[in-house]
DNA sequence: CGTTATATTAACCAAGTAGTTAAACCATAT
DNA sequence: ATATGGTTTAACTACTTGGTTAATATAACG
């Protein structure tokens, strides 16, 4: 019994997270997601009250998987190309696993801005301190040129995470297919990391 | 009355934009938009028959003042440099004004792939055969580092979008309060062009 | 003025949607 | 077996939402 409930749980969050994703919030319905881990819709309400608490357990889910994944990586001890060479792999790898994932924390960000914040201050928040000094060092030390590392953490957030973002557009302007895209993300897997490296040391 | 007509219809598509880039699709209220126009909800459905129909047409409204914006520039007899320069400037300037803009149009071109590959044939599209060519050009003459066009316009073009969309997790990130993350945006007109243009010189 | 076409509204309708209820279904312990 | 706990369902309710209708107001025109 025990393990039973545990099973549809974890099944009904599935379902819920792929309909959200796929949806989004406000396009989601609550008879969809009990349809695809089949089960009843009063179910759903049984294990999770209202639409608005499964809401919030898949954003919670959603940007704990992510955030960390992106933000812990800065937090590290490495050094700072490889750092920056790491944070892009990474990256690249688990989005096109989990591919309608940017997308929906980007639209809950900004559609629902106190909510996130409060979602990601309950996460243990990985402070930029470290990379910050670590870029303030390398710039004193003229390792590297200067930059702010609030635009040097942008320049690579953006060029890991908007192509996916703007893949249909990116496929139409420059007649990719499906496979030609993906295989164009891997390579950015290392170009973008080299692009950052070669756009700020001397 | 040719006078009131055209002015009613403008109202009425002001608000549905409003309302549609704000809310989203799914999320937008046939009612909020009547409320914001300050008319009846029959008369909504008067001037324009469906929710369908009227999302369509903010859509490629939406579509046909960003994107030929975006993909004008790289259109022109510019030198790369100048391209790249006047790209990052001219977008910043623009998404000030428009905030929702960047999110709504990721939304709905994913959402709705081929609607919006409709909607960007109907425009004229901008070929990026030009922009292409000047980049190979510049490879082959040695005036730049090898890179692919594709590479090099995902690269900007995500620079210079993204952290509009990532806004609220960037400022909770950095600390950033409205006015510092506008101020850091305004830096971004010249830092996202001279980070590039680093990146890719010899 | 009075007729006609257009613009606008209040009231309504049907379908869809989140959420509830009361009954049935199990597994398990007594 | 049977009473008891959590689990699952079919049927229902209250309300929202896109869309319609028929009647009214407003201008245009002969």
């Amino acid at each position: 019994m025990e393990d039973s409930k545990l099973s549809t749980e974890e099944i009904i969050l599935e379902a819920a997270q792929a309909v959200f994703l796929e949806k989004g919030l406000a396009g989601a319905r609550m008879q969809e997601i009990a349809d695809r881990a089949g089960i009843n819709k009063a179910l759903l309400h049984y294990y999770f009250r209202s639409k608005e608490k499964l809401s919030e357990l898949i954003i919670n889910r959603a940007v704990s998987t992510l955030l960390p994944r992106l933000l812990g990586v800065l937090d590290t001890e490495l050094d700072l190309f490889e750092k920056i060479r790491l944070l892009a792999g990474e990256y690249v790898t688990f989005v096109s696993r989990n591919s309608f994932m940017p997308l929906f924390i980007v639209n809950e960000v900004n559609r629902n801005p106190q909510f996130f914040l409060k979602a990601a201050i309950q996460q243990e928040k990985p402070h930029l301190d470290k990379f910050r000094r670590q870029v303030e060092e390398a710039v004193t030390q003229g390792r590297i040129r200067p930059v702010s590392h609030a635009q040097l953490l942008m320049n690579m957030m953006s060029m890991v995470i908007f192509p996916f973002l703007g893949k249909p557009i990116f496929q139409v302007a420059l007649g990719l297919s499906d496979g030609q895209f993906q295989l164009e993300m891997e390579r950015r897997r290392t170009e973008v990391a080299e692009f950052v490296i070669r756009a700020i040391q001397v």
